[in-house]
DNA sequence: ACGAAGGCTATACACATGTATAGCCTGCTG
DNA sequence: CAGCAGGCTATACATGTGTATAGCCTTCGT
């Protein structure tokens, strides 16, 4: 534990409460209702300081990416770099500190933006499916960077729609009790494949034949619901 | 074919192109971004009428909503009253008649309205679930509701995040060539599972050992991405 | 033919917000 | 002590937007 997930140098000053109040403001409101004069409200300062050390709306949203960006970063570095791999309380401690950033990265991933951080987790991603097509029979017809973004996808999909999630579950996604049953569904749904070998087989016979046919065209299997 | 997905009565009036205008702008640049301005010139209007249809750009929105989840339901009693299922004509022409509207599908999921066409999805996705529960060895330790949205979560993931797969698969997604990959990957993904029963049970029982232990606190198994 | 009803437009208003400018105050340096 | 650099504030400005109002024009019923 180098440098326990917290203050960094260079806290406490305006321009990170800044930073730190913006995160949390476009996060809970979305980049376009948040407003500067709310920002700087709750950092404690005037509006015109924020202009003064970011310059624009958008340039403090670019500073909030990239520390966003730096944090992920250091944390993957941090587990990797662990050789207890399987060390929950390490997780654990991630986990927590990414917490409050989930909101924001969930909203800026969904409009577009944060483009570097899905590529960067894809690549993490990448790594890990590289890794487990070692051991395995049948050869994937489709690159590990394509799957690594469709996966990625699908698994940021959870924290970006968790307010329905949480809706369904009848508790907060975030809280303890919904983490564990979000955790339970999870393994649920990973330890079971959704198509048998001859479901694959058939679904990609049926793709084939759609791809030789139809050149041009709207194509018809079964992938976005 | 009853009612081909198309022209429903009620079209090509003011009303309807508004409507239609609306959902593409919202689509295109999210509700905040979109103008009314925009929306009316779009739809060949001028910006009063659409007051005049809708009150407001809020209830306008709530038309929009009204409209996709009229749209869903139908398609999806179409698809179900069919004894073919495995039709693909079928299920292509469902999916091109939903895709105008799945960039508004997927920012109106992504910024935590459109409640109701995810529960409703949740729904059709629960039946789905609980009819492969039946030919299931062991018994599902959540309840299929929660397994539903959860899954539904993921598999919205990816349309609410399709420019970032588009860019890792350098092609758009929603072009035929990116469907087809998109497609690829996901039969592959859903041919393997991702844990190990034995995996499975390991994960299964630190949860339980967690939830045993700290009932308030932060927990710590895998989950999120 | 006449008149009203409603789809439709043009204009104006109120307001919030991002942005720019001028200046204050504190702390450091020679 | 003088002065000055930079964090910081207060104020003003320009603009885009949702909303409200008054009136035109087409259509249809009588």
């Amino acid at each position: 534990m180098a440098t326990p997930p917290g203050p960094d140098p260079e806290d406490l000053t305006a321009r990170a409460r800044i930073r730190d109040a913006a995160l949390r403001h476009f996060g809970d409101d979305g980049f376009e209702k948040a407003t500067i004069r709310g920002i700087a409200r709750t950092a404690g300062v005037s509006p015109g300081l924020v202009r003064h050390h970011f310059g624009s709306k958008q340039a403090l949203r670019e500073a909030c990416d990239e520390h966003l960006m730096k944090m992920i970063r250091r944390l993957n570095d941090q587990v990797r770099a662990d050789t207890t791999l399987s060390d929950v309380s390490y997780v654990g401690a991630a986990r927590a500190a990414m917490a409050p950033y989930q909101l924001y990265l969930a909203r800026s991933l969904a409009d577009g933006s944060a483009a570097s951080i899905f590529d960067e987790m894809t690549r993490i991603c990448e790594e890990w499916i590289a890794g487990a097509d070692a051991g395995r029979p049948d050869p994937p017809d489709v690159p590990a960077k394509i799957r690594a973004a469709v996966f990625t996808a699908m698994a940021l999909g959870i924290p970006v729609l968790a307010p329905h999630i949480s809706r369904a579950m009848g508790v907060d996604m975030f809280s303890p009790e919904g983490d564990l049953l979000l955790s339970r569904a999870l393994v649920d749904l990973y330890s079971h494949p959704l198509m048998t070998p001859e479901d694959a087989a058939r679904a990609r016979a049926g793709l084939d034949r759609l791809a030789g046919a139809r050149p041009p065209g709207r194509r018809t299997e079964e992938n976005s619901p």
